[in-house]
DNA sequence: ACACCTTCGTTCGAATTTGAACAACAGGAG
DNA sequence: CTCCTGTTGTTCAAATTCGAACGAAGGTGT
């Protein structure tokens, strides 16, 4: 009975943001998928490493800074930057700096099929999260979920 | 130039909210993955089968109904539930009113490993998740996931 | 220069996920 | 009853994911 052996359960608004949030994630992930592959034949992951090599400044990423934006293992993201280097639509070079290195760049190709399979993707997300939010909601959700990625974040260093 | 031709872009708060949900739930579900297995031997997917189980009348459902709360494919429950069975956690049984149908029915051994692992999972979930929020987020979270959800739950219908 | 600890990216094997194909059955229209 | 269409759960091959282990190199203190 004492509060302090017994784990302080999620009460029913808690449990519904939790399950929201999961259930969200899952049909979201589910159908960004699925209209991704039928649309431009690129998995979620793949346009992801496509977006983040585009919006850096010369179209070109560590491979380490590239893991760490898309949130994902080492091995996941060397298998995957190989997928793309086999379809052209990304290049690997040596960093000059660091022998180690290996920099990711986006090919003119790449660019091309980002620029192809970008409106598609963005009109699903427009319409199956940021319209059905209210622009409120959707202050609120970026800022909260902006705190969790943080605290996150936080977590791992 | 035309806004018929040009997709509508995100605006930088809608990107905040798309970013943030998805590096928070990719951030979410590695952390939970990691602290269940560690803990419990269990991965967020297997937990989730037995939490929907317990949460169920008799402790049982029918392998498409779990399918849908999980949101997972067929296959990938068929693999897992055959997992949890060589685990004793759970138990298949034929469903009396349609022959086609599998009923999973959670053990007492799995009763059992769902008490263990529950407190620190949900420990974590409020760590990471609703302590970092406000009661307002919260709320407003829940209701705008709620909403999400059931818009994207249509769509498959 | 030396040892020491960290970081980088890849490789490897094992586990998991998916969609398509499938056989068996359910349920209704005629 | 008899088609006919939709559902159910599984199987299968292929793709993807992960963590651990690894060799190689960076960086620091002495």
């Amino acid at each position: 009975m004492s509060p302090l052996n017994e784990p302080r359960w999620l009460d029913p608004d808690e449990a519904a943001a939790w399950r929201g949030f999961v259930v969200a994630s899952n049909l979201l992930n589910r159908r960004l998928e699925r209209q991704l592959k039928e649309d431009s034949g690129l998995s979620h992951q793949q346009y992801e490493i496509l977006v983040h090599l585009s919006a850096a400044p010369d179209g070109s990423l560590r491979m380490t800074e590239l893991a760490d934006k898309l949130v994902t293992s080492k091995s996941g993201l060397t298998y995957q930057v190989t997928q793309l280097e086999r379809a052209g639509l990304v290049a690997r070079r040596s960093c000059p700096s660091d022998v180690r290195g290996v920099i990711a760049e986006l090919t003119e190709q790449g660019r091309e099929a980002l620029r192809q399979a970008a409106p598609g993707h963005v009109a699903l997300v427009r319409e199956l999260l940021i319209d059905v939010l209210t622009r409120e909601q959707l202050t609120v959700l970026a800022e909260g979920l902006g705190a969790v990625s943080a605290r996150l974040r936080l977590e791992d260093a």
